[in-house]
DNA sequence: AACGTTGACGTCAACGTTGACGTCAACGAT
DNA sequence: ATCGTTGACGTCAACGTTGACGTCAACGTT
């Protein structure tokens, strides 16, 4: 366990100066063709590789990014994951990951953590009420991508899901079905504010027919269970439900699985849409009618916009808004 | 943006060197109890903040760790890199994390994008083939502990399930229901020597009763899709099959549903047992019997086997194995 | 009174890079 | 012959910490 080459060892063995070595390294241009050479062969032999950590103490830049999730449990969050992490390895940054689960101290913790470590810039699932610090580290410096949540400051990117229009595309469908006594259940870990998906949904149903009965409204947690409850709350509110609108697909399957505990039958009874399209949602009986949200895309749009901050400091940037699809299955 | 305060900062402020404030800062007594207060206040004042880079420049600490996975979107993976990212965020570190694809180059570009970022010790889910990697890194000083492999070197640990076991399991339970003509779906990104499962599966049923049929084997992708073309190669190989053990639960959900596709119930026709127990298999239908494994456990086990391997550098460690349980419910 | 011990600091160098700048020979243009 | 330019280096300091060691007053002991 030899102490690791360094650009001195390696400036030794070839009889130059570690500035040279450096250069060479770096590919900074200002040597000759044969000095390149015998510093490239003296790397090899050495196994020379540049202390990321040094490096990073004078050029202000570390070569990391940081990923901040809410919980990485919910199915919607891996793929995201994986893709952002596949393509900030491709553009030779390493990724660092956190959870807050949407609390904003432990989202404060997260980021001071990356913070002192000098990362390039996060993406960040922001947790309830986290807008200021948000934009308090945005002002400090640091480039920040907020997935699904818009706000204005320097070095901020937003990136979202037309979940509005998802919304309206539930709703549009549960009426074109024949659904008159529509419910919606939506997440205690998403503020008023943020309620898209909610919006969208009560807005088609208004703008379509002004007539119907205002729709019942439940909140849970975004998980298998929290749709089991949520649905019975519904049912307690509106016995006659004929449609439901769910969070997510968990929230969904729970619905169902409710639903049909109940004695009813879905899509007879009720029909169920979801929201995400997870893997899981084709493979549940009866299979899930969800909003399809491309998650490789909104990974590779956060990545792009991040380092497009990264790469023009104090810049804003245009929200990127992407698009959703209705996936029409079993279920509604 | 004003530049971030340093030690010399708050050096400046309370009229001390900057070496006390580091002593204040990092605990380490030396100084008067007056002292300390100021420097705490100046601290607070200043909103001083340790540069980590720096610290590990010198120290050769980061305060980071490594989580090396084949593919996040594997529905076993998420609760372990969470519970992981928890524990090890719980003692002041920082989780990098990185996807190999079960590549062992790109698992090879991500040690050493670990590596040189000076992590204090990396968790591996190895790729096919790699130990030779893992031995050569762990001889070079670097703390890992590796997930269900085995292998002996300088500062490496394993953890692992007692997938043997579970295998053993999975075959008595479907014996007891009367299977006669069994079947393994194996994952082609488990390499043979890693087959503990299959291996347990296939000696049970041996010791049980040597004059059974031989059961039929296929590999596949350890996916929904890879479990729906693995049953229909036990098929061919095996028409009257009656009972399947799954490389995981994914692997089952498919072979459920190649099963079901092909006309034969499930149960009653072909038993299906899967292997992991995610939050999915109580939600399809048939719900799956399944071996469980405990990641809670085993995110801790790892932790604690790396904090363990960081605290005594160069230290061996005994292999944890940690028991498996046989899930009962509705596929077998 | 002389001496060792202790507490509370300060000084300096080092960690491995890179930014800023300096040097010096070779070369072409005037 | 002189001058400016260019290429190919080298030198030095700095990034923000901490390890190793030094200093010096206060204190207790003999």
């Amino acid at each position: 366990m030899d102490r690791e080459a360094t650009l001195h060892d390696v400036a030794g063995k070839v009889g130059v100066s570690p500035r040279t070595v450096s250069r060479v390294v770096n590919d900074e241009g200002g040597y000759s063709e044969e000095t390149r050479l015998r510093v490239m062969a003296a790397v090899e032999e050495l196994r020379y590789r540049p202390n990321m950590v040094a490096r990073a103490l004078i050029t202000k830049r570390s070569g990391t990014v940081g990923l901040v999730g809410g919980d990485m449990t919910d199915p919607f969050f891996p793929a995201l994951a994986e893709g952002i992490q596949q393509r900030a390895r491709g553009a030779g940054q390493t990724m660092f990951f956190a959870s807050t689960g949407s609390d904003p101290e432990r989202q404060a913790e997260v980021l001071r953590s990356f913070w002192v470590r000098a990362v390039d810039g996060v993406i960040v699932f922001p947790a309830l009420d986290s807008i200021d610090q948000l934009t308090d580290y945005g002002e400090r410096g640091l480039p920040i991508v907020v997935v699904d949540d818009y706000l204005e400051a320097p070095n901020v990117a937003c990136v979202s899901f037309d979940l509005e229009g998802g919304g309206g595309l539930a709703a549009t469908h549960l009426l074109k079905r024949g659904c008159q006594q529509m419910g919606v259940i939506s997440a205690t870990v998403s503020p008023p504010r943020r309620r898209h998906r909610e919006r969208g949904f009560l807005r088609t149903l208004a703008d379509t027919r002004g007539d119907h009965r205002p729709p019942a409204m439940a909140q849970t947690d975004p998980t298998v269970k929290g749709g089991e409850a949520g649905l019975a709350e519904l049912l307690a509110q509106m016995p006659d439900l004929d449609g439901v609108f769910a969070y997510n697909d968990l929230v969904a399957i729970g619905a169902v699985r409710a639903a049909v505990a109940s004695g009813r039958r879905v899509p007879e009874d009720i029909a169920v849409v979801g929201c995400d399209d997870i893997e899981m949602s084709s493979y549940v009986t009866p299979a899930l009618t969800t909003i399809r949200l491309d998650r490789s895309r909104l990974s590779a749009e956060a990545v792009a916009a991040l380092s497009d901050l990264i790469g023009s400091p104090g810049a804003q940037r245009e929200t990127v808004v992407l698009p959703v699809e209705l996936v029409v299955r079993e279920s509604a």
